[in-house]
DNA sequence: TTTATTTTTGGAACCGTTTCTAATTATAAA
DNA sequence: TTTATAATTAGAAACGGTTCCAAAAATAAA
């Protein structure tokens, strides 16, 4: 691999001159610029990143750290991650939460410190079942500042949090069960210590609430957001010996494990049982019914995440809009039955 | 930050002596071990990742290029690579190909390129729809030869791929169709300039073929394998006049949709239109019906292929079992109407 | 033309490791 | 105790860039 001594030498000039060239600061003759960029490519001149990172004390690289159960990171969020950080020319590093934060509370914040520690210059800390006394967040930003919280929110450092509204979307999915004439309805959530899925519980419960509608402990299933979860939960809730008519499932991934739990229990949706997700993911339009949910601007919450961490570690002063509206999406597995 | 003549100095011994306690290599008194541990404890001192690389030449990343499209980059997927990588320190970071192939010819040449210049010791091609004479494997494998392609099958460089049989697994899904009593099938590709792709359509095809049943051509619709793909396919093979009693998809994805295209269309799936999944993915299990697939040992390829990369990249001799046997799984989205 | 000012340039010093060499120290053998 | 051998060690050199400074070249002003 050539190295800019090599094209230095080639082209006639100092290794200085090159790295003018290279970085376009200071100035270079019209002459020098055209030997050195001819030796640099007669070399395949790439300069080499470690050497470059040395110096200039920055990596180029932003970890993203997420929990394995937020089923949401999908290809396309990365791929419009990196679409940001494309002309930066930074890439980025993903880690998986390998553990669940009950079993090891310290878990979140080793996977944060590693990222930390191999050298990124910023984190984005993503994921719906990170319990945050766990990860002690301002503790970590008091040493490194360049973080990110996608998800969820801490009154010190809000301008580092990037959330939408779960209390209104979880009002909103209740009031609208409520309005399609449901008064036995179940839910299935997701953990509750997490901060997402707590709020969305309560704005749903709210609204039940506020109109006078009450829900059966038997017909609160504690779920987990994954497929399984809302598989189980279904069969759970029809054992419980409480008809209800309408489902409200705390994601996408369990309404839909919910449908097939519900319909190979026999129970037609929504015929017999209305189911109504959350998260708006993909599979919302392709489940048998499509579902109604909740659309979230999940993208691009996380793409203007990036662009702030951006703004934190490279100074760049890339606009932030944190409005974030979510959005009622009605589809085929919510019935009327007013 | 410390360095490590800080902490020389505070230990009162060379900057050797630390790089070596620091490596293991070389021998070190058990006084001066102590003495060198304790001033680095002291001094929080974690070795700068970009002054290593500069000596060692390795950068401890290897990079991965897939394609949008290939839904198959899971979470898990990704987490059981990084479990693989863990041990050495490795890290991995990933690119998504923002370019269909068939616009820019050069676009998966450029990214994996791109991956290689910013300094990963190796690289993983993975994605289905790869097109390989764009990217000219073999050039890019002489100049710098680890990669891994995955998914995909190059005589030359056999060891450095890793696949499954699509052959067979389309054969065998159509031979499970024939002996259920279906002679009426249709299908939903994916996009057949693609190796995987091809040969499960040929499979398939070659099932019928030796069973004497023909497909009209109207009854295959050439797909891309997304949800949206299915969902347009099953909408246009049921206007074309010819019936079918079954519908084999080459991945669950399309098999998803199109039930739920199938079902909105008021045909019950399995009552009226039996439909063959593939790939077994989470979503298999949970659509409604849940789909009767193929089931592809996808992870255990992955994390195969990944220890051949470290293997190629470190020296290192991690066993390497190429047997991955696919395995077809019934649930219920197929009928015998025998 | 001479002098003052600006632009352009080469090369040394530095970033934080690893590795090598030569010197020192400890240990074993005589 | 002296000598031969092995273990341990300090510190210089190197990795490939960037940045700074002083010198050289080009240009403008007198």
């Amino acid at each position: 691999m050539a190295t800019i001594k090599d094209v230095a030498k080639l082209a006639g000039v100092g290794t200085g001159t090159v790295s003018r060239v290279l970085s376009g600061n200071g100035s270079v003759s019209a002459k020098t610029l055209l030997k050195v960029n001819k030796a640099m490519k007669a070399l395949k001149f790439k300069p080499n990143r470690s050497a470059r990172s040395l110096k200039s004390k920055k990596f180029d690289t932003i970890g993203i750290w997420g929990t394995d159960t937020s089923g949401e990171m999908e290809r396309k969020t990365l791929r419009d991650i990196e679409r940001e950080l494309k002309p930066y020319d930074v890439h980025c590093i993903i880690t998986n939460g390998d553990l669940n934060s009950a079993n090891n509370p310290n878990g979140a914040r080793e996977s944060v410190e590693l990222l930390i520690n191999k050298g990124c210059d910023g984190v984005i800390i993503w994921g719906s079942d990170i319990d945050l006394s766990a990860l002690n967040i301002l503790q970590i930003e008091s040493d490194f500042p360049n973080i990110i919280l996608l998800n969820n929110k801490i009154d010190l450092i809000n301008d580092k949090c990037f959330y939408y509204d779960h209390y209104q979307a979880g009002y909103i999915a209740g009031q609208y069960l409520i309005d399609n004439g449901h008064r036995n309805i179940a839910c299935i959530t997701g953990w509750l210590r997490t901060a997402d899925a707590n709020q969305r519980h309560r704005g749903f419960l709210d609204a039940l609430k506020n109109n006078n509608i009450s829900i059966p402990t038997e017909l609160i299933f504690h779920g987990d957001y994954t497929f399984s979860g809302g598989h189980r939960g279904a069969k759970y809730l029809l054992e419980q010996g409480h008809s209800f008519t309408a489902l409200f499932c705390g994601n996408d991934q369990s309404a839909m494990s919910a449908i097939a739990a519900l319909s190979s229990a026999g129970h037609n949706v929504p015929d017999d049982i209305s189911v109504f997700g959350y998260d708006d993911m993909n599979i919302a339009s392709y489940t048998n019914p499509p579902l109604t949910t909740i659309h979230v601007p999940f993208n691009k919450m996380v793409v203007t995440a990036t662009r702030q961490l951006l703004n934190l570690c490279y100074k760049t002063e890339l606009s932030i809009d944190r409005n974030f509206p979510i959005q009622l999406i009605e589809r085929l597995s919510v019935k009327n039955i007013n």
